[in-house]
RNA sequence: CCGGAUGUGGUGGAAUUGGUAGACACGUCAGACUUAGGAUCUGAUGCCGUAAGGUGUGGGGGUUCGAGUCCCUCCAUCCGGACCA
């Protein structure tokens, strides 16, 4: 009988939909594991085979464990929120919700034809309002709790506004700072409004006014994540600052618990090293620096600011110890005080300095790299030396980072040291053999000298020492700063979450949780409402409603999707306490590296609030997370001749002036053309004329990204199609390690299908019918089997999917070679092969006489002592060749047996007289014992 | 510029983690069966050499009886962050 792929797989693919047999419960005894793949955005453009790499990884993993007895949660859905279907509307008047339920169904079709175990029962949209008023809720419980910076955790609002109404907010030491702090007896003379106002600066989910990200041609705020290089990561359109009333989430809040994570869970080094680089911390001290009243006429400022105040400028930086270098203070073009501070007759060339600067966007000035600055004419007065230190503004100094100052020292600081050159400002050495003149020096290790009460201490200890006494001066404190700022959290936009929040006289209620889901209303238009509102502002009952325009960004469903598939059909609440504490942190966490530092920090963000306020039992979402590679595509190009419809091959292209372009890899075979289908593919082609190279066309081949636009995407569902879907599978897998990335072949594939055709022929004869026996299995034929049981076990466990594979082939060809058509091999080979290739797995049990299907039950193969009982019965070939410097020591111990038979352990009882101390295998064949 | 990863045949990639380098597969070549094959099977295939033999894991150096694997250094590619004080 032939293997007709094609037909087992749909037959079983039906069998598993109609029997629901990927149905999980939430109450089986026994171990759990829930694999989790993320879930994906549902574009227009469908899936190639890049995709479904991550999904057949965690497929095979999550099989695996389901047949060594785990209860297993492998779920999917969809992140249906976005801004493309938006975009789409925009173009064409489609409804998102329409296009999205049209774009889901081509993906759950493709996705099905590739034979997943997902439990579709359990499936999330984060567009759907059984989910997202899940979402408002959980955002309520942001908006409703603030973070407590002594127990360092989310409580609810209402303990603070207790204590405000017991203790007032009064500061430890020092004096209250209006503004700031206030007694009980204050707090309750305040007016709504303004506790209002005070509460909105705690609460874990805020509405303030900030610089953000404004996309024009978006017409929306992007998240930090969201931005690369100053243009948008969707449609790379320009990025301008721009202050505006937004939400945001205190992410800010929990930056060291989520540094602090870190180390708890199972990352790539690179994933950890990413996700801490965005968090940016960064230990330091803040200093004050007095004006020179001499040289500045100074106005007091009447309200305090974080970067200075009055007559003092307020610097940050993270080596205090380098004090006596400050040669120069620089202040970045926004700060406050630039142009209070700077003297008449500088005034001028400030501001315009100032205005220079703001005409230019971001990438114009990375862009140039050149060095600008401007002196004030102000000096600060050095805290311990005394010294008039002049005052500059420059764009090197970011207004969004530490103070928005920072005290220059050129000798140690790169940045600092091309300035004072570029200027000529002389440079103060506090280093001595350390600095040359040249260029800075940042060592820590250098002895300061030219110091003062520092002279003679190494820098490192210095830090410590010098922040110490400056807050013991009251000239400076210890602090932290980070990189990472609080997450914009709203969007001008339709298709997202609508805010459950309404506003009366400029202050924000949280709509009555009984009232969710606030449903999405329909609109006309898609357009944007006034003053860079979103569309929702266009609608009048809305808008009457005093009900927030703004709608939630697309991270704010993924940031807890994955404790809705442990409890997806709850109307009651988000997900029962008693399953997700059943289930727990999710075990494993495939998806690509692109979600770094947007998704998975707001989902580790959202996990400690949840975590914080009792209603889950971990805080932190993920155990392990494997970033799976890119599949990149393999363009091909033609080369046509300039101004005509002439197309010359790779070969000789040089002989004419011709450009490349892209065409179909799938018209091609490995590097020829297939001139008819390219005749076919547009009408331009029709009659187009070729240079041959030995009668054939050959085209030029790059590796890119896959990608409609440079036509080197593969679907999958035509290589389902034609090797089918255990053939795609494996091959997949086979391509190399799940976590590489590398390049679509589907030539290639050849040798998995051929694979699999074999392996069928283990059952069947194509002129016998079926061949399995009863026979008692040969030595040598138990041997076959165990070596693949114990490595695709090792492989299946560690990721190794692409050796796995290898290792059926080689059993495969191996039982071939033997003629071994015996049922007792055969058996525990199919259940070893389900996970990879469920579909010819489940047919050839059924053949075998077995009445339910193999996916679902538990089996002994997988237990440990299965390979041991058995492998003990078996041969293992010595082949002692001994080496140069052992052959010396060891000659009295070496044995040199050849294929001799003995079990592993046998040998090493065999050996226990002499105590062997290592016994050295290659291959499997013991090469050697080290006593 | 900084950080992370990677570097092995014509190609994708193995190598028990310091122990016969190149498993498995693609491709290529030769052969068998075929009217025919892009079906199937067999054999060969790192490089140089007719062979004996030599050589070989990006380059150079080191540790070791022994290095693809560990250390130093340089080079290349990919990814991420980039004026973060």
């Amino acid at each position: 009988m032939e293997y007709k792929f094609r037909d087992i797989e749909k037959k079983w693919q039906a069998y598993w939909r109609k029997e629901g047999v990927y149905k999980v419960s939430n109450d089986l005894p026994g171990p759990t594991c829930y694999v989790l793949d993320m879930f994906p955005y549902p574009s227009g453009a469908g899936l190639h085979v890049g995709h479904p790499l991550g999904y057949i990884a965690s497929d095979i993993y999550s099989r695996y464990k389901r047949l060594k007895g785990f209860n297993v949660l492998h779920p999917m859905g969809f992140d249906s929120f976005g801004l493309p279907a938006e975009q789409y509307a925009l173009e064409t008047g489609q409804h998102p919700a329409e296009t999205t339920k049209k774009n889901i169904a081509t993906f759950k079709s493709q996705l099905d034809n590739i034979g997943f175990s997902y439990d579709w029962s359990r499936e999330v949209q984060t567009s759907d309002p059984h989910f997202y008023k899940w979402t408002q809720w959980i955002f309520l419980q942001l908006f409703d709790s603030y973070f407590c910076n002594t127990e360092k955790k989310a409580l609810p609002i209402s303990l603070l506004i207790k204590k405000y109404e017991t203790k007032g907010a009064m500061p430890k030491t020092g004096e209250p700072i209006p503004g700031k702090h206030f007694t009980a007896t204050q707090w309750n003379a305040f007016s709504e409004k303004e506790k209002a106002d005070i509460l909105m600066r705690r609460r874990l989910a805020y509405c303030g006014y900030g610089e953000v990200n404004w996309c024009e041609a978006l017409g929306t705020v992007l998240a930090n994540d969201e931005v690369i290089n100053g243009l948008s990561e969707r449609g790379n359109h320009p990025v301008v600052k721009k202050t505006l009333r937004q939400w945001y989430l205190r992410i800010t809040a929990y930056a060291d618990r989520l540094l602090e994570g870190l180390e708890t869970v199972d990352f790539s080094e690179a994933m950890k090293e990413m996700q801490s680089n965005w968090i940016g911390k960064s230990t330091g001290a803040e200093i004050n620096f007095n004006l020179s009243t001499g040289t500045s006429p100074i106005r007091l400022t009447p309200n305090p600011s974080p970067r200075g105040e009055g007559g003092v400028i307020r610097v940050y930086t993270t080596r205090p110890d380098t004090i006596f270098g400050v040669d120069f203070i620089v202040l970045a073009p926004e700060h406050e005080l630039t142009l209070q501070i700077c003297t008449p007759e500088h005034k001028a060339a400030v501001e315009e300095y100032i205005l220079h600067v703001k005409s230019r966007s971001e990438r114009e000035r990375m862009a140039e790299k050149k060095i600008t600055g401007i002196f004030t004419g102000a000096y600060c007065i050095h805290p311990y030396s005394g010294r008039e230190i002049p005052i500059w503004v420059s764009e090197y100094v970011l207004i969004g980072y530490g103070t928005g100052a920072i005290m220059a020292v050129p000798c140690g600081d790169e940045r600092d040291h091309k300035f004072a050159q570029h200027f000529h400002i002389p440079i103060t050495n506090i280093i001595g053999d350390h600095y040359q003149g040249g260029e800075a020096n940042p060592t820590k290790d250098a002895v300061l000298a030219n110091s003062s009460f520092l002279d003679g201490m190494v820098m490192r200890d210095a830090i410590d020492f010098v922040a110490e006494k400056m807050e013991k001066e009251g000239i400076g404190i210890r602090k932290i700063h980070y990189k990472m700022h609080d997450a914009a959290f709203s969007r001008q936009r339709y298709w997202g979450e609508p805010f459950p929040i309404t506003w009366n006289e400029g202050t924000a209620h949280a709509i009555d949780k009984k009232e969710l889901p606030l449903l999405l209303p329909h609109v006309d238009t898609y357009h944007p409402g006034p003053n860079g509102e979103g569309p929702l502002a266009n609608i009048k009952e809305w808008v009457e409603a005093k009900r927030e325009t703004n709608t939630m960004p697309g991270y704010a469903g993924s940031s807890w999707y994955f404790l809705r598939y442990m409890d997806p059909e709850n109307e009651k609440e988000f997900c029962d306490r008693k399953f997700s504490d059943y289930w727990g942190q999710v075990d494993l966490y495939i998806g690509g590296t692109e979600h770094a530092v947007g998704h998975l920090l707001y989902s580790r963000m959202w996990t400690k609030c949840l975590y914080d306020l009792g209603l889950i039992g971990f805080d932190e979402p993920y155990k392990k997370l494997v970033n799976q590679g890119m599949i990149l595509g393999s363009s091909r190009f033609v080369y046509r001749v300039h101004g005509k419809n002439l197309y010359v091959s790779a070969g000789l292209k040089d002989q004419y002036a011709a450009d490349p372009i892209h065409t179909d890899v799938n018209i091609v075979d490995g590097v020829e053309l297939d001139i008819e289908a390219f005749k076919n593919l547009r009408e331009d082609h029709a009659d187009a004329e070729f240079i041959l190279e030995d009668g054939k066309y050959l085209c030029g081949a790059e590796v890119e990204k896959m990608s409609k636009s440079k036509f080197n995407t593969v679907n999958p569902d035509d290589i389902v199609e034609k090797y089918g879907a255990d053939t795609f599978r494996m091959y997949e897998m086979f391509l190399g390690p799940v976590e590489m990335s590398k390049p679509w072949d589907t030539k290639g594939i050849e040798g998995v299908f051929r694979f699999l055709k074999k392996f069928w022929r283990l059952f069947f004869d194509e002129t016998r019918g079926l061949v399995v026996t009863d026979e008692p299995p040969l030595p040598s034929e138990w041997k076959v089997l165990h070596h693949a049981i114990r490595k695709i076990g090792q492989d299946t466990e560690k990721f190794s999917f692409n050796t796995a594979v290898s290792a059926f082939m080689i059993a495969t060809n191996e039982l071939t070679d033997l003629k071994c058509h015996k049922r007792q091999v055969l058996e525990p080979l199919l259940i070893l092969l389900c996970p990879y290739a469920p579909h010819i797995a489940e047919e050839l049990w059924q053949i075998l006489g077995k009445t339910s299907s193999i996916t679902r039950a538990t089996y002994p193969v997988f237990k440990e002592e299965y390979v041991k009982e058995t492998a003990m019965l078996y041969p293992v070939a010595i082949n002692g060749k001994t080496r140069t410097e052992l052959n010396l020591s060891l000659e009295a111990s070496q044995q040199q047996v050849e294929e001799m038979v003995l079990a592993n352990d046998i040998v090493k009882k065999w050996l226990e007289g002499k105590a062997p101390k290592k016994i050295i295998y290659v291959r499997n064949k013991m090469i050697n014992v080290v006593v």
